[in-house]
DNA sequence: AGAAAATATATTGTATACAATGTCATCAGG
DNA sequence: CCTGATGACATTGTATACAATATATTTTCT
């Protein structure tokens, strides 16, 4: 892939993921085109590959749209993730924390207990602990050496709002309480993965990804309610 | 997606899955485009598809080569897929089975005894247990109602090595032996889905899958020591 | 003759032109 | 006033031409 071809696809998903779009807004090519400075050419290839990752839907001689999901879309999506996880969790127990991951995992650790705390303290936003907890999952995926699976993964991280970090970037109602969970978990889960106890691992991972789910609907239910607005990287309608 | 674009997409992955390539092969777009009878703009988009489906990589300025794979690749990616089916089978059995469901798994299971009967007696092959198997693994995960599930597998899917039918087909050692393993599972699978053991129903989809990767390292080992020839369509290169 | 530079060739990357298709508004007929 | 056809417009789909980049070959100098 180009260089061209490759920016304009991150470029545009980028802007996808930043609500550069309604959810369902058609996507010309030639309007993007120009916006992008490029030709049709790079847009139209970028346009396909995004709609293999479920970021736009096109149907034949009628364009692109950008795809909207419901509520169970993405808790379907977040299922996926946590038992693909899970898998990983189990292999890397099963088969041996590598000295470098632990390391890395114990860093995640410590810096997710520091913004907690600071968190608690000042009650400024903890946009960092998205970076972490991605660092987190990933390392684990990493380790599991199935290279399937982190291609898998790497798909659902394309879809935006099962990536980790906007989940937990996301200003939930309790979003103090959401952390203080989440961090519990990952100390539980680095501890199974330390013993070798596989089961318990890819168990505390599908937890992991079930608190996900609840935190979702909790957030779908008050965006519904109106309490909230819907922030434009989640383009969700109700269904 | 036009017509044409979807068509060489379509016909492009059909020729690697049916080992038109050896592996590692370079692909220029011109040739294949004249090949096919098209100009190269469609043929770009349908190696960039088929690149994130993992059948052939790119490199910057130098064009697209088809994928080779290890036999822990392909091991790799049957985890993954008895894992995400696995996780299917739970669903269904939570979540109940479905009528229609139930009826096509049914008719999967005596369109099984009937072909292993026959093979038994005649001995000839039996490539439309294949296609059997294929209707019975998609029934289940289209009853899971998981759309991101369904998404994830369909990927898996287009990756041939690990599609149901071509491990089934490929004539292994002892063929025999692995149909009947198979269907034996399937007909405990089902007695689980209706059982509602949803557990059970997981563990046993999982085990079915790790059959497969046995089966895998058989062939995997008798290409490796030239006792049986390997298929175009398995495109293993021994790491 | 061997190594480095320069040129030639092949292939990919991008833009544009044209064709095909779909969409929408206008207008005739009921 | 509504329904259905007709034509203008917009947008997508495909092909080709050109530019940029990599690879192979030849040339030149030591």
């Amino acid at each position: 892939m180009s260089s061209q071809q490759a920016r304009t696809t991150a470029r545009l998903r980028e802007m996808i993921w930043n609500g550069a779009f309604a959810p369902g807004e058609r996507i010309t090519e030639s309007a993007l085109a120009s916006a992008l400075g490029v030709s049709r050419t790079p847009v139209r290839v970028a346009l396909s590959l995004l709609e293999q990752e479920g970021l736009v839907s096109g149907t034949p001689n009628r364009g692109f749209r950008v795809e909207a999901y419901s509520v169970d879309d993405i808790s379907d999506a977040i299922d996926v993730r946590g038992t693909l996880e899970g898998m990983a969790a189990r292999l890397v127990a099963e088969k041996g924390l590598p000295r470098h991951t632990a390391m890395e995992l114990r860093r995640c650790l410590e810096i997710g207990d520091r913004i907690i705390q600071k968190k608690l303290v000042t009650g400024d936003d903890a946009s960092d602990y998205g970076e972490m907890n991605e660092r987190f999952h990933c390392a684990i995926v990493e380790a599991s050496g199935n290279k399937a699976l982190e291609n898998g993964l790497d798909l659902t991280h394309k879809l935006p709002f099962v990536s980790p970090q906007t989940v937990a970037i996301h200003e939930s109602i309790d979003t103090k309480r959401q952390m203080t969970v989440a961090q519990t978990q990952h100390w539980l889960i680095v501890e199974a993965l330390e013993n070798g106890e596989g089961a318990r691992a890819e168990a505390l991972m599908r937890e992991h990804a079930n608190v996900s789910k609840q935190a979702l609907n909790v957030i779908g239910a008050s965006i519904e309610s109106g309490e909230h607005p819907m922030p434009p990287s989640l383009r969700i309608v109700t269904a």
